[in-house]
DNA sequence: CAGCAACTAGACAGACCTGTCTGTATGGTT
DNA sequence: AACCATACAGACAGGTCTGTCTAGTTGCTG
């Protein structure tokens, strides 16, 4: 077997697992499994489960970021790539196995804002404020306006368990936009 | 012990610590202990620590109504009534403890929308839509945009633990209900 | 070819979980 | 006064959790 592809399988199958059935539902046992792994090697590349825990966030924040510039790069107006923003999270959850954002499910889960699981969910939140400060320079308080209107699209789209809040909050970013 | 007593007891410290540590964290025998009442009890009031959950949302649900029956009292004008609602959210993070909303709370713990958790979560939101669509029956689209806005300056708050994103979601409202 | 690092399966300890059960005490109702 | 629903404390069963450990296997590298 090839150097660290245990480690990939890992952080693989912890990312479906994790996200789809919840971070303290899931035990290693059954992310071993799934990813077709011995628990020695688990442990023996991420340390603990909190770690793996740390590790998932990560891999899945830089994952994100990676989609994000996928988009970016398909459109040249700010107002646009913002605005693709939004249909591509409608599109999320077009996809079944929508669970809503993986790190407000992680902060639910981490009560303590010490633990370091918060930290990775304030840095992912961080860069989306970020991204979106870099393409509205202008207009800094429509980008923190945008961040509201994605984190509840979000989270009402978990509950309605359709896509129709990214809708509304396109329509409302659009005439923000304007 | 006056008939009631133990069951009273019991939602008021599985309303503490379910949402102070999460769902799944907290064990049954954690809830008796912190209600000073037998495990036995629990069960013969509950029958399960799932039909406790539930009723710990629905508790919560109704003493959450009847919070907004209270600030809609001082109010009159729905547009006084809507942005009071913003300054009371605001003022819950002020105080410590703050969690976000114990219902996306909920339905993080709880991944499959049949769940009866999940049917509680729904009804809350419903009553949310419900009120600000009477409130603002004239123009109920900006009742779906304000329920947005909501949604997300409670989850961006757990986040950021700071009650910014209710000052920008509440100015946001303000334009939206001129 | 030898050695080493990383993998494998699986047993194990110790803690915690939910839910049940036994046996006792107590307070309200008839 | 007698009864009964409800409360109590706490042991218990059966399962799952994290994390460790043993012992054997595989595959790359010098």
């Amino acid at each position: 077997m090839r150097k660290n592809d245990a480690r990939t399988r890992v952080l693989a199958a912890a990312s479906r697992l994790f996200y789809r059935d919840g971070i303290h539902a899931v035990g290693v046992d059954a992310v071993a499994a799934e990813a077709g792994v011995a628990k020695a090697s688990l442990y023996g590349n991420f340390g603990s489960k909190n770690q793996l825990v740390v590790a998932y966030l990560r891999d899945r924040d830089q994952r994100w970021q990676e989609r994000v510039d996928a988009i970016t790069a398909a459109h040249t107006a700010p107002r646009d790539r913002v605005l693709a923003l939004f249909d591509a999270y409608a599109d999320w959850i077009t996809g079944d196995g929508y669970r809503g954002c993986a790190f407000l499910n992680a902060a639910a889960e981490f009560p303590d804002p010490a633990d370091p699981v918060r930290e990775v969910v304030r840095h992912h939140k961080a860069a989306l404020r970020s991204y979106l400060g870099a393409q509205l320079r202008e207009t800094p308080d429509r980008a923190d306006e945008v961040v509201l209107l994605l984190e509840g699209s979000a989270a009402a789209a978990v509950v309605a368990q359709d896509p129709q809040p990214f809708h509304i909050a396109r329509r409302l970013a659009e005439s923000l936009l304007a």
